[in-house]
DNA sequence: TCCTGGCACTCCATGGTCCTCAGTGCTAAT
DNA sequence: ATTAGCACTGAGGACCATGGAGTGCCAGGA
């Protein structure tokens, strides 16, 4: 049914629609590429393909633009991921080398993602829940309050004043550090609701309430609301691009960081490049852009996504290199932390 | 030159224009507004306005549109800060209550001003050359880095990762944090660098190193690189509006950090409603916008400052009305905790 | 059987013309 | 000083003609 040169056909629809942002017709594709073959044939091919939903046509008399079904299969068959320019990768070493900790690590990967694809990257922090506890510190605050700082492998940091205590005792405050510390440093965070289930009965009685409030804020803070914080830029690219949808309905699903976390949540395949076009976005102000995402961490932990947000017209071995180069660069920062 | 009616004139003009978004004619003035005139003389009050520049004509047969000098003067003398409706102050407190730490405050904050405005609302976080140390601490990771978490009076947290250190013994570490506390808890951040200069002679000179350490690390966080953090909602309220400057320009003005807290750190007045109307910003991309900022503290020690960036053709008093309300409520805020 | 040149057809985009209408400036009268 | 009246202006919308890119189809050729 697609033979080669149909599909050398679709392939170049979409390479020369992404160009121009014009409908391509059967001359211009005859005369820019080396098909071989005449424009009446092109157009018979052209036929087939809107038969069977690859491409379609604005309006009688007029090119040819790739449907979201085109680009499905450009992504899976007929492209392959561009490797970066050697200018670009320098781009890369350089912006990244000399970030002092995680929240500049992350400022300036998104910052040159954007700047890199031209469109609005997203970059996720590492995950809570794939992250595993490297050390709990508690710290009076005067005499009422306690701050809880969590502080993980991957080098996020979870801070937390917890209030309501009392008077505080400061040897019990070193005591329950202590044995919180004995008790979960070095489980995933997922582990620490069995692993400190038993801790209060350890404690004396005097003292057991304010392990409690601790222990509640402990787990609410890390297990039950792990939010996954999300950091994106180049929204400014936007404005170059006319949507079909409003521009203001894609600004404000990209401003609901929900929407971003599932965006790059419903990655098929770990630790691959995941690729989402139009409607396979399952949101409304979505429907007419893409979404290039893959997976970042280290060896083969994966911790976290980041992604890039544009309009399904675009250069997608591009992007996709973009964010494949990205990805293994800040896996290998965070690997040398 | 400038009397009563003119002046009322010209506020019709403002308010007409802000509402419609078109040119405002002489006889649609005299419709809506009981100035008590024909629109004969108010055409000839026009032509006076104009000739002193503050409105102007689009083309010739076209109502008038008020100029930068224009929404100047009836920001300064024609029109009074909006109070809140009692809706609006109920969204605000249910909005803001809740919060449990300053990350959420700043969030919720940010968010509530540009649904408050429709327009894109920035907040600072309290400045940290204006906050007072609460706190040092120092938590050993492994054997070879300790982690330094400072937390201010104003709720933030700055933590840093300390590296290069050697062995670490750990006596030596709990010395050096109640020395650290010692002399400089409760000291604004400014003071700090004065206090910690002859800490080093009282460190055993096996541990001097390590001191030097922290102290540099400590003085080039908190003081040297004082970043001031910025958080922005509401971007998609721009894209309705229809710029004289490129869409593009305004979005990339406000992803640059930098230019961000120059918009806020411009006010005049401390402690006041300031504005500033289109040219009047320093930026390029920022020439078409209006900023309306204000600051907000605890008692009237001013923290930081919040602002939102509209249109030039913006509603004025009510959006000052929202600025001021939101610093106020922050301010409490911050004061309860 | 597949490809190609030829041909009639279809619409969009472009640009010109005309007309309407909101709004102006000016003048003369109150 | 204010107003009614009036001629004038220019943007924007409706209308129409035209050019051209692109199509579908068919008949002839490899």
């Amino acid at each position: 049914m697609l033979d080669e040169r149909k599909l050398a056909v679709l392939r170049a629809v979409v390479e020369d629609f992404v160009n121009t942002n014009e409908p391509v017709g059967s001359k211009a594709l005859a005369d820019r590429h080396r098909l071989g073959v005449s424009p009446a044939t092109i157009r018979n091919d052209m036929v087939a393909l809107e038969e069977d939903g690859y491409i379609t046509q604005p309006h009688t008399s007029a090119g040819r633009v790739p449907t979201d079904k085109g680009y499905r299969l450009f992504v899976d068959r007929l492209s392959s991921v561009k490797p970066l320019s050697s200018a670009e990768r320098r781009a890369i070493e350089s912006f990244l080398t000399g970030a002092v900790d995680l929240d500049e690590i992350v400022a300036r990967t998104v910052r040159l993602l954007s700047q890199l694809t031209r469109q609005v990257a997203i970059v996720q922090y590492p995950s809570l829940t794939r992250s595993s506890v490297q050390h709990v510190e508690l710290i009076p605050l005067g005499t009422q309050r306690v701050m809880m700082v969590v502080i993980t492998n991957t080098g996020r940091v979870e801070q937390r004043v917890i209030d309501g205590l009392g008077e505080i005792n400061e040897t019990a405050v070193n005591d329950l550090r202590g044995m919180l510390n004995r008790a979960i440093s070095g489980l995933y965070l997922g582990e620490v609701p069995g692993a400190v289930e038993d801790l209060p009965s350890q404690v004396p009685p005097e003292h057991r309430h304010m392990a409690l409030s601790v222990l509640s804020v402990l787990l609410e803070s890390l297990v039950e609301r792990h939010e996954e914080k999300i950091v994106l830029a180049g929204t400014a690219n936007l404005a170059a691009v006319d949507f079909a949808a409003s521009l203001r309905d894609v600004l404000e699903a990209l401003e609901e960081n929900m929407v971003l976390i599932r965006l790059l949540g419903e990655a098929k395949d770990p630790s691959m490049l995941t690729v989402r076009i139009g409607a396979e976005n399952f949101h409304e102000g979505l429907r007419s852009t893409s979404v290039v995402s893959a997976d970042y961490g280290v060896g083969n932990q994966s911790l976290a996504k980041i992604g890039v947000v544009g309009p399904t017209r675009m250069d997608y071995p591009g992007t996709m290199g973009a964010v494949r180069a990205v990805a293994r660069y800040i896996g290998q920062i965070l690997a040398g932390q």
